[in-house]
DNA sequence: TCTTTTACTTGAATCACTCCAGAAAAGTGG
DNA sequence: CCACTTTTCTGGAGTGATTCAAGTAAAAGA
């Protein structure tokens, strides 16, 4: 029923349904922000041998399809999330890189008006919340 | 007068005063938004030879004093601008790349509160929003 | 000026990610 | 169910941004 679930949002998103993307969007899911190299080892858990750039072009063409978020944090590689269609945001470890996700203060996207926009035609707003998270505070 | 200016500057933040550091925070005020590579390129224009680690040293050595700011668009290398202490943001064109400062729409520092901040001591939000330049807006 | 400390140079390495060409598998018309 | 087209997966090489390491040079303090 998992995986029924994941077979049917490929199909709704007109992707051809493969076991690697079953298991990378499963992964995402369960592992939510984390990097390509991550999603790579634990999809090759599942199912074994699985290369890398399929790990790649399948996270490429989840995002593009909307199945997954892409978020780049300022020092790490760029991570991965199953999107809800929410537009929330995050709070970043400064120490230790965690992420965890915050509901958009202010309902809905994009959450904020630009003072000046300087003549762009805005359609996102990206927001990121960096700290230190509870563990290394006590460090 | 300028020089006297960024010589000051490195002093105030009890950094080492040399020809490359003078160079690069001239630029980065000058040029902001500049990745390093073009950093360097325009302060081999001033000096004659730098080599590129010169350039990250510095870039680093500076954005460690507080005297310039880094900000890492996704899918761009990291960019430089000479920070003014203000809490502004950024406007980012998704086809071209280019970047725009925004005031922060509501004021100091941070400038929108988490509504779940998962125990994270937050000490910065950075706001990104998204669009398309009016040049490319053309296109 | 001399010494100590810090910065710069050169060269190589790493990391995340992409490109390429060919083999394999999924969807499609008969 | 089968041939066919399209898309995906594999393996290997390549790229661009950034960093590491060892040695030389230059700035700050005595």
């Amino acid at each position: 029923m998992h995986r029924t679930d994941t077979e049917a949002a490929l199909r709704g998103a007109s992707l051809r349904v493969t076991g690697p993307r079953l298991a990378v969007l499963d992964t995402v899911g369960d592992h939510p922000h984390s990097d390509a190299g991550t999603v790579a080892r634990l999809v090759r858990a599942r199912l074994g041998a699985v290369s890398t750039q399929a790990v790649y072009d399948v996270l490429r063409a989840l995002t593009e399809a909307g199945l997954v978020r892409r978020i780049e944090p300022e020092g790490s590689p760029a991570r991965y999330e199953r999107r809800v269609g929410d537009n929330h945001h995050h709070v970043v470890c400064r120490s230790c890189g965690a992420i965890e996700d915050v509901d958009c203060a202010t309902g809905s996207a994009p959450c904020i008006g630009a003072s000046d926009d300087h003549g762009f035609a805005i359609d996102e707003v990206e927001v990121v919340y960096w700290g230190t998270c509870p563990r290394c505070r006590e460090a």
